[in-house]
RNA sequence: GUGGGUAUAGCUCAGCUGGUUAGAGCGCCUGGUUGUGGUCCAGGAGGCCGAGGGUUCGAGUCCCUCUACUCACCCCA
């Protein structure tokens, strides 16, 4: 046997977890904040449930096995889909109906840097309604999140795949595949730059000149919201005119919550996925523009109905919970800890083990993390222990402190020590920032 | 999926055109200091050189296969 994980999985070291799950508390504060609850679903899933929902090259992502009874089975692949599944299996749900999921998902593709087989997504869902209160939550919650995360420099970027719509009639472009191609280059031009668009498009679709030029004009981001939501409509013509009203109205509400600094209208953004139907965004950190858009999502009005055969209308955000991560710690703003505990109570030896573990039980009774050493070790290991762990205290009972029923409470990053009461010393950690 | 690169100690890496017992820094362990970490000093442990096969008198070094990682394209989270 070699110890290896399989290709494109990995372990998350204490380390790391607790500064991914710090962040991960924010996450879910902020949807609570806003009134979603958690919604969790299986790993497995019948292959016919994430089948066809998905086109072919997504098919071929998917781990599928028989299991023991000779199911056909296959582990999710994301999570719209499953929650298109509980909207189609669970009657009387509460509509309309908000949840968000922090799951696992698992594709399987080459994995390359920042990507994997098996990962964390985070989705947020508002399932039943169509107008722009619902649209402009959705931003908002965005916002929110990244403000609460600490994330000060970021933009989320808003199109509308019905202006894309409205592009592709005005440019003449015809049949499925010239569209995705077209998609995917526009989608493109902010990262390749308008000489290798021209490029590409011409190659593409043969398409070139005035109309090309044209096309950059429209797309440029020139001006403010209103004028270039006015230019598009002039051009466009009557085909963009609801997308365009829709977006007007959305971007006054985020305005009226403040959040317009972070809002920008970018028609660029088309987003890989073929389900959306509207409204689309992705969100890019100024400092960090080479991880791409680390929270994205859009509207998707046919997607669950056509799973559950009923009309749901639906709208949502996913977060790369991994690149933000990355992000995040790239960027200095996630605490950098190796133990959650607040003291460490060293051992002074073998005969005060007693008074060890009671102080220990004590300390978590007034609610500080106190992490017992398991050993009568030498004192100095045992302070280069909690040095190494960054842990902020160490409390010591001796035979002077067991004798006098005190403690020797050392703050490490000082180097300063007390013979405190145990009640002195707790209110001294609780006050000192370490506590909780 | 296509094309390139890499794989030597826990980590970051040296190892020249194949040539004895494979090195450094950091980390780790022990001691200097049996009531105290970060600095300093001394000593020590730790490597089938990613796995398998081949060429050779001889392979960490050259060739092939596999595995993993990585960069670009593709696609996404």
């Amino acid at each position: 046997m070699k110890a290896q994980t399989l290709r494109g999985f990995r372990d998350y070291l204490p380390e790391e977890m607790l500064a991914k799950d710090q962040m991960l508390a924010t996450i879910r504060r902020v949807f609570e904040l806003h009134g979603y609850p958690p919604l969790m679903t299986p790993a497995l899933e019948y292959a016919s449930v994430l089948l066809g929902k998905i086109g072919d090259e997504e098919e071929m992502l998917l781990y599928r096995f028989l299991d023991h009874g000779e199911r056909d089975v296959a582990l999710r692949y994301d999570l719209t889909v499953p929650l298109a599944r509980v909207m189609a299996q669970h009657g009387g749900l509460q509509m309309p109906f908000r949840r968000y999921q922090i799951a696992p998902v698992w594709r399987a593709e080459k994995p390359a840097k920042g990507r994997f087989r098996e990962f964390l997504q985070c989705d947020v869902d508002l399932v039943g309604v169509d107008n722009a209160v619902a649209d402009s939550e959705m931003l908002l919650i965005g916002c929110f999140l990244l403000d609460a995360l600490g994330v000060t420099g970021y933009s989320l970027r808003v199109g509308h795949r019905g202006i894309l719509a409205a592009m592709i009639a005005w440019l003449g472009i015809e049949g499925g595949k010239a569209e995705r191609d077209f998609l995917r280059t526009f989608d493109k031009l902010k990262k390749i730059g308008p000489d290798r668009f021209k490029v590409e498009i011409d190659r593409l679709l043969g398409l070139g000149g005035e109309k090309v030029d044209a096309l950059l004009a429209l797309a440029g981001d020139s001006g403010s919201t209103s004028e270039i939501l006015g230019r598009l409509g002039e051009e466009l013509g009557e085909e963009a005119a609801e997308p365009l009203g829709r977006l007007e109205e959305v971007f006054a509400l985020v305005d009226g919550a403040g959040y317009s600094d972070h809002v920008k209208i970018d028609v660029t953004i088309a987003r890989g996925l073929s389900y959306y139907t509207g409204i689309i965004y992705e969100t890019f950190l100024d400092d960090m523009s080479d991880y791409g858009s680390v929270l994205s999502g859009g509207r998707y009005d046919q997607l669950i109905g056509s799973l559950s055969g009923k009309e749901f209308p639906a709208i949502g955000i996913s977060l790369g919970v991994d690149r933000l991560f990355s992000a995040l710690k790239e960027m200095g703003i996630l605490a950098q800890k190796s133990s959650p505990a607040d003291v460490l109570v060293v051992q002074f030896s073998e005969s005060k083990a007693r008074s060890s573990v009671q102080l220990a039980q004590r300390l978590r009774d007034a609610g500080i993390s106190a992490l017992l050493y398991p050993t009568a070790a030498k004192l100095k290991k045992q302070f280069q222990f909690a040095n190494n762990l960054q842990i902020p205290y160490t409390a010591v009972i001796g035979e002077e402190e067991e004798r006098t029923g005190t403690l020797q409470l050392k703050v490490m990053e000082s180097g300063e020590q007390f013979q405190l009461s145990l009640e002195d010393a707790v209110k001294r950690i609780l006050s000192g920032g370490g506590g909780q």
